[in-house]
DNA sequence: TCCTTAGTTCAAAATTCATTGAACAATTGG
DNA sequence: CCAATTGTTCAATGAATTTTGAACTAAGGA
């Protein structure tokens, strides 16, 4: 029933830069802002990515402490961690919410990241 | 002689965050701005990894906007790109900066990451 | 010129990560 | 109770990433 969850002072900052790297997992963080901070369940996410994929990167994001997810009932909550973040990490995720602001979809993302060597 | 760089505005952010959640990069770019953000050559980071996987992190870090290498003689010259990043994302280096303060070494936290499911 | 220094490139190996579908569990409404 | 809804886990696959060693280039000093 209650999911593990880094305490804050343990959340790991390149933990936190990887799992953060990924376009779908910042489109999620960023959609959770949009959505002040949370609660929102996982089926919110589903034009992200499908059911499964979903899970994998909610995961992902709660082991590195970037969210919190609480089940109740058949559902799942999911939130920001904003205040643990900003504890550990002044200004971090303030800057980087303030990045996905000009950003293209995450498909456009994931594609284009040619570098001419 | 010239190596590309990417324009300012076309700096990807997860680009730079996955870039800079390698715990190797982050200790090239911790090490960088110690150095009050270089110029530094590569051999100075010999102590990090070895000269061939330096080569590629170097790269990496190049081709995503975090630094600028500019050759000279058998020598090569990195410094951060301090100015452009904080243009492109206000206030992301410098709190990534602030947490790589209490961070392990990069062999530790590659290790440490066990999350208990 | 020869040797050393500084750093790269290439291909292979090892590892890690993301994505998928199938099967499953648990809760809730009818 | 039955069926639908919500979401998970597992194993497999494919794709990217990281790491390594060997061979290489280019510049500079003796």
């Amino acid at each position: 029933m209650y999911l593990p969850h880094p305490q804050t002072d343990q959340i790991s900052l390149p933990n936190v830069l990887s799992v953060l790297g990924d376009p779908t997992r910042l489109a999620i963080v960023a959609e959770l802002a949009r959505k002040d901070d949370g609660p929102v369940t996982c089926s919110h996410f589903l034009d992200i990515c499908s059911k499964t994929n979903l899970s994998y990167h909610l995961a992902k994001l709660r082991e590195s402490g970037v969210t919190h997810t609480e089940a109740s009932g058949t559902s799942r909550f999911t939130t920001l961690r904003r205040a643990d973040l900003d504890r550990r990490f002044p200004g971090l995720l303030d800057s980087v919410l303030a990045g996905t602001g000009d950003l293209a979809s995450p498909a456009v993302e994931k594609a284009g990241n040619a570098q001419s060597a």
